[in-house]
Formats: structure tokens, C-alpha cells, sequence
RNA sequence: GUGCCCAUAGUUUAGUGGUAAAACUCCAGAUUGUGGCUCUGGCGUCGAGGGUUCAAUUCCCUCUGGGCACCCCA
């Protein structure tokens, strides 16, 4: 589009008539809001975290699944649950041009429940062990430790039996994971909600007790109390805390059996002496959890790293079909452990550099360099080029900031005489080749530098 | 969704009602093909749109984005 140089005339609120060029709308682009890039200064500590997340992962034999950055409202609104901020307020929701509904995956759970069924991973030995590691999207303010989009690492054990053990193993993987990751003084605060029965139970007499107070709690949880009166343990509003405190725990309404596999639970934790806090007041944000629910927190840390619980109703939720469906999970937020590595300083991982830079000068050199490099790759011998560039002082210059410890020169020169200089950056010194020798010679060179 | 703070070169910052400055980075050069020092030059119209004004980067409004808190969570 040609610039348009015009003057339009304008009248100003007083009535001045104004000359104003007109210009072109000048339109700058920035990430949406709580979406950031994550540029390669900051990669190699998400590669340090990929790493170990394998690691961890195949140590425990857990499998990587991964399911679709969208799937179908219906599933979070059934799984995570409707009065979830997550669901109520916190999705992105597209229309498709079939008309349905797909939004982006606040969390994972539900589409993991849903591929398990589809898939009919059912079929195969059980339990499944599966894990995760992707986006993750949530509308909402960002702040610290928060953003719109986020990543997560996540563990699921999916099938057989609702055994206690899974529940701690579903912990332990998370936990030492974060361990390997070298954040120390970590502590699991658990908690259990119990089963259908004994939480409509509990429930009732949290209920009853709220009710006495609705005049002097926050008006949310005046809200929570009909809605989703578990999080009324969540509120933390000052007069809210002083009531909480003395409101009935569901500790002390767990059914027998609901008790024995949290004292379960426990008895493995404690079997492998991991820290655990019980917070009676732990409930996590989601509707699907039933009996363990736990979040591991580090020192000096305020918002949790991640958690889990188990979510023995969301296969009926999603199928609605009753089934015998059990599971355990738990899942950690990447930026999170990320911005806690780089308050601790701890180091990411690092691709090993280039000991050789390839410096070319003219035309036929740079044709002929463009080729070496294949040859030393084939050598295995990592080399640093700038082969956009012309002159031999700005290759150089890169090459010393490289900080190689050889330069190859390959001039007018030296393409005609079939050799090529080798110069050692340290000393300076450097010795003329036949190029058909140089990469045995800078091979012999490179290990008498290494002992 | 609410409240407070912020937005100037790639980066960190300075500054003013009359069209911008420093440091570092980056690029180019300092006679013949050789780096790390030094020197010279270059890269911005002040997030976007609108308003007030003879004149706004500077004042006001809106939007966008950043930071933090509430809510909630990873």
C-alpha cells in the first residue's frame, strides 16, 4: 500500500481548523496477556526438567501420553465440575465452524480419563501409568506464579484396584522428581476427602455449622456453604479463619474403610520417610478428587508446586456409565519449579560447544567451507561457522567470542592451494594444512587439549 | 472480575510542553587476509488510539501489554 501523504482537515472542539497528517495506524504486536516466550537464554533449564522428568518417569514406569491441546467443554464441565473457578470462569472456550464447543485444557485429568476410555487402554494390564508434560491454559489475572499459559508435568495411575500404595507411589514420583531437580526442603501436605458416603456426611455437618455463622463469613463463603461447601475450608478471609478453625473435620467422619486407606497412605509415606503435613483443611481446587488429596510445597516457596489426588469418580463422569474405574495422580506446574531453579541457581542443562570455528573468505572458500562442514560432521566434530559473513576479522572476532579453540582459515588462498590454516586462538600460533588432512589433524589436536 | 504501580533504542536506565540522552549489546569501519584493548560511525520518535495545546514523548482519556495483591490455583 502506496503511503498516503494527504492532509486532512480537522476541526478541533473549539472550532480552530487543524492540519493533521494522516498516518498509518501503526500496529505493534505483544504476546497476549499471561503468554510469554520462553527464548533460548531460558531453555536450558526446561531441558534440565524435560530430562529429568523422563528419567523419573521411566524409572517408575510410567508411559508419555499425549492428548489434545483442546477437547470438548462438556469434558472439563463434567470432570473438573461446574462450580470449579476453573470451569466457571477460567476457560478459553472457542466456537469451531461445526458449531461445538472446544476449549483449551485448564488441566489434564479429565482428557487423559477420556483418551483411557476411548483408547481402551482398559485393556491392558492395569494399572496404566501414564504421564504428561504440556500447555496448559487458564483465563485469568496473571501475577506471581501465574500465567495464562502454563506448563505442567503430570502422573496418572489409571485402573486396577484403589490400593493405597498407588496413591503413595503417585506422591513419591512426584516428589522425587522435584528432589532430582536439587530443591531441597520439601513437604507434602495431605489430606483426605473420603468417599460419596462420608463426605455427604461431613458435608451436612460443615453445613450445619456454617449456618450459625453465615452472618459474620465473607459473603463467598456465605455462597460456597449451599454450592460447594468443601471449599469452604479454602476461605482466607480473616473472619472465615477464626470459624474454620474451630469447624468439624472431615477426619473425623472418614467411613472405615475410607480410614483405613488413608492411615494406608500414610503408613507408606511414612515407610519411605517422606515429610508429610496433615492439613484437614486441604481440599484443591478440582470436584473429582475423593479420599487422598495432597500438594507438596517448598520452603521459602508461599504457592504450592504441585499436587494430586484420586479421582475414583471421574470415569463415571465422563462415560456416564458406571464403572469400577479408580485412579491416582498427581501433576506439577513447570514455571513454577522453573523460577524456583533460578532463584536457587540452579544450573540448567548446557549442549556442548564447538571447539572449531570455520572461517571462509571469498566466494569459492565459502562454497568449498559449506561442504568441510559436512565432513567434520560426519567426523563427529562440532564446528561453528558464520558463513553469512565476509571479512576475516568480524569471523574472528566470533570465533573468539565462540571462545573455540580453534580457528580454521579457508582463504582465496588456501581454496586454490588445497590447504587451510590452523590457527589455536590461545597462542595464536598457527600452522598451514592440506585440506584433505584437517580433519585428522584438528581431531589430534582437539584430544591433546582435553588430557 | 476488582484494586494499586508501570510502559523511552536489543537490554538497563536518564530526561523535557517545542520532535530525545547514557551505559552495555549489535552492525560497519580505523589502507594491503587475523580476534580479545582503543577510537569513529550506524541502529530509537519515546506501547497503540484519541483528546487538550500554536506545539506532547512529556498533561488527560481509552485500549493493549508488564508487575503485584485480592479471588483462585500450577
Amino acid at each position: 500500500m502506496p503511503k498516503s501523504s494527504k492532509s486532512k482537515i480537522k476541526k478541533t472542539s473549539k472550532g480552530k481548523v487543524k492540519n493533521v497528517k494522516s498516518k498509518k495506524e501503526k500496529k505493534t504486536f505483544q504476546s497476549p496477556k499471561g503468554m510469554r516466550d520462553i527464548l533460548p537464554s531460558e531453555q536450558s533449564q526446561w531441558e534440565k526438567l524435560r530430562k529429568t522428568v523422563i528419567e523419573t518417569a521411566n524409572f517408575y514406569n510410567f508411559s508419555r501420553i499425549d492428548t489434545p491441546i483442546l477437547e470438548d467443554v462438556e469434558i472439563f464441565k463434567r470432570g473438573t465440575g461446574i462450580y470449579t473457578d476453573i470451569v466457571e470462569k477460567q476457560m478459553f472456550v472457542l466456537k469451531t465452524k461445526g458449531r461445538d464447543y472446544l476449549a483449551l485444557r485448564p488441566e489434564n485429568t479429565p482428557g487423559i480419563v477420556r483418551a483411557y476410555f476411548e483408547n481402551g487402554l482398559s485393556r491392558f494390564a492395569q494399572p496404566i501409568k501414564l504421564y504428561y508434560f504440556g500447555p496448559f491454559f487458564r483465563y485469568e489475572q496473571p501475577q506471581f506464579g501465574r500465567y495464562r499459559q502454563f506448563h505442567q508435568v503430570g502422573f496418572e495411575i489409571l485402573g486396577g484396584e484403589d490400593n493405597p500404595i498407588y496413591d503413595a507411589q503417585a506422591i513419591l514420583t512426584l516428589f522425587r522428581l522435584i528432589e532430582d531437580l536439587k530443591i531441597k526442603n520439601l513437604t507434602i501436605q495431605i489430606n483426605s476427602l473420603g468417599c460419596k458416603n462420608c463426605r455427604t456426611a461431613y458435608t451436612k455437618k460443615l453445613q450445619e455449622y456454617y449456618r450459625k455463622f453465615s452472618s459474620k463469613i465473607c459473603k463467598d463463603c456465605r455462597r460456597r456453604i449451599s454450592l460447594n461447601p468443601l471449599r469452604l475450608l479454602d476461605c482466607k478471609n480473616e473472619n472465615c479463619k477464626e470459624i474454620k478453625e474451630q469447624a468439624p473435620t472431615i477426619i473425623d467422619f472418614l467411613c472405615s474403610s475410607c480410614r483405613s486407606h488413608f492411615r494406608g497412605v500414610l503408613e507408606y509415606l511414612d515407610e519411605l520417610e517422606l515429610p508429610y503435613v496433615l492439613n484437614p483443611c486441604l481440599v484443591r481446587g478440582l470436584d473429582y478428587y475423593n479420599r487422598t488429596v495432597f500438594e507438596i510445597t517448598a520452603e521459602g516457596y508461599d504457592l504450592s508446586l504441585g499436587g494430586g489426588g484420586r479421582f475414583d469418580y471421574l470415569g463415571e463422569l465422563i462415560t456416564g456409565k458406571k464403572n469400577s474405574f479408580r485412579a491416582v495422580g498427581s501433576s506439577l506446574g513447570v514455571e513454577r519449579i522453573i523460577e524456583l531453579m533460578n532463584a536457587k541457581e540452579i544450573k540448567g542443562l548446557t549442549v556442548p560447544k564447538a571447539k572449531v570455528f570455520l572461517i571462509q573468505i571469498g566466494k569459492p572458500a565459502k562454497k568449498r567451507a559449506f561442504s568441510l562442514i559436512e565432513e567434520f560432521r560426519n567426523a563427529g566434530i562440532k564446528v561453528v561457522e558464520s558463513l553469512g559473513k565476509e571479512s576475516l576479522k568480524s569471523q574472528l572476532k566470533l570465533a573468539d567470542k565462540e571462545k573455540v579453540e580453534l580457528a580454521l582459515i579457508l582463504g582465496q588462498k588456501e581454496f586454490f592451494e588445497e590447504s587451510i590454516i590452523i590457527r589455536d586462538m590461545k597462542s595464536g600460533v598457527q600452522e598451514t594444512a592440506p585440506l584433505n588432512k584437517v580433519i585428522d589433524i584438528v581431531k589430534r589436536k582437539l584430544k591433546k587439549k582435553t588430557k
